[in-house]
DNA sequence: ATATATAACTGAAGATTATTCGGAAAATAA
DNA sequence: TTATTTTCCGAATAATCTTCAGTTATATAT
């Protein structure tokens, strides 16, 4: 057994699929080659950031889902942009965003449970400086990555 | 000028996309025959849900993301599965999550600018049974299913 | 521990798909 | 209009995926 499994899991997390030019030509009726184009057309202009796999999180064992609203320190809240990027890194990450209203980040975030959860939780607030952090977790994930999950 | 682009995007937000066995089994070292083995069986075992593009969204004219987390009234609060469905079926709707805490659900939707969003807020509102509505809007996308921006 | 069954792996061959190329058609600019 | 650029697409090639059959490894049962 090679247990090749997991490095699938995290080479797809990212990448490492590509666009299904001659089903794509059928669906849509034209040449695939004008299909092929078009496709490398947008990939040139950088409007395709990366083709991937989207999971079912149960079954690679990322079934709790959480959202952090996050207040950052006095001393990070000027610059959020370095503690996103920091928190980016970790790959149970799924989004990083900078928002409006009362709090400075927000992120999404999977794991096995709520144990690794919490020893996430318990390392960001040292690691990043964290003020406050306001926990929503998913009881269901109706879509995700714009894949309807049911 | 046969506007393909509108349709590839429409199609690579949900599938059309497919693995590449070649370029993974280069990258660990093992025979592609064995990659496509193990790519079948987690396909089988529908741990893969879909394999899809990620776009640039300011490029593709989706640029204005939000965060909504959403109170529903009495009359739809014990059956919040079914407006979450309802949300799910709207192509800008990047993700739709039931929650714990102070809100039923939390919507991450994507559109143009403030003003299409406007519009899909009074919409929502109605059509859904909104009882109460905080907007958390993007400054900064920082990383969006799972791939970084920058 | 040994036999049996099941699952995982892999090379060779064929089927399918992606890519390149050249030129035509369409759109845009001068 | 004419020139220039962009888009389209058929034919041929290159590359990839997929199937199949045999092997090896692992798990289960006796």
């Amino acid at each position: 057994m090679k247990d090749i499994k997991p490095k699938l899991i995290k080479l797809f997390k990212e990448g490492y699929c590509s666009p299904q030019i001659a089903r794509i030509a059928k669906k849509i009726k034209e040449p695939s080659t004008t299909i092929h184009y078009n496709i490398k057309k947008l990939e040139d202009e950088k409007l395709i950031k990366s083709y991937k796999a989207v999971f079912d999180y149960k079954k690679i064992g990322e079934g709790h889902c959480t959202f952090l609203l996050i207040n950052l320190k006095e001393e990070k809240y000027g610059n959020p942009e370095e503690v996103a990027n920091a928190i980016a890194e970790d790959n149970r990450v799924e989004s990083v965003d900078i928002v409006t209203g009362d709090h400075e980040l927000i992120v999404k975030f999977r794991t096995k449970d709520i144990d690794d959860y919490y020893e996430f939780i318990k390392m960001a607030i040292k690691k990043y400086g964290f003020a406050n952090v306001k926990s929503l977790t998913s009881l269901k994930q109706v879509k995700t990555e714009f894949v309807k999950m049911e």
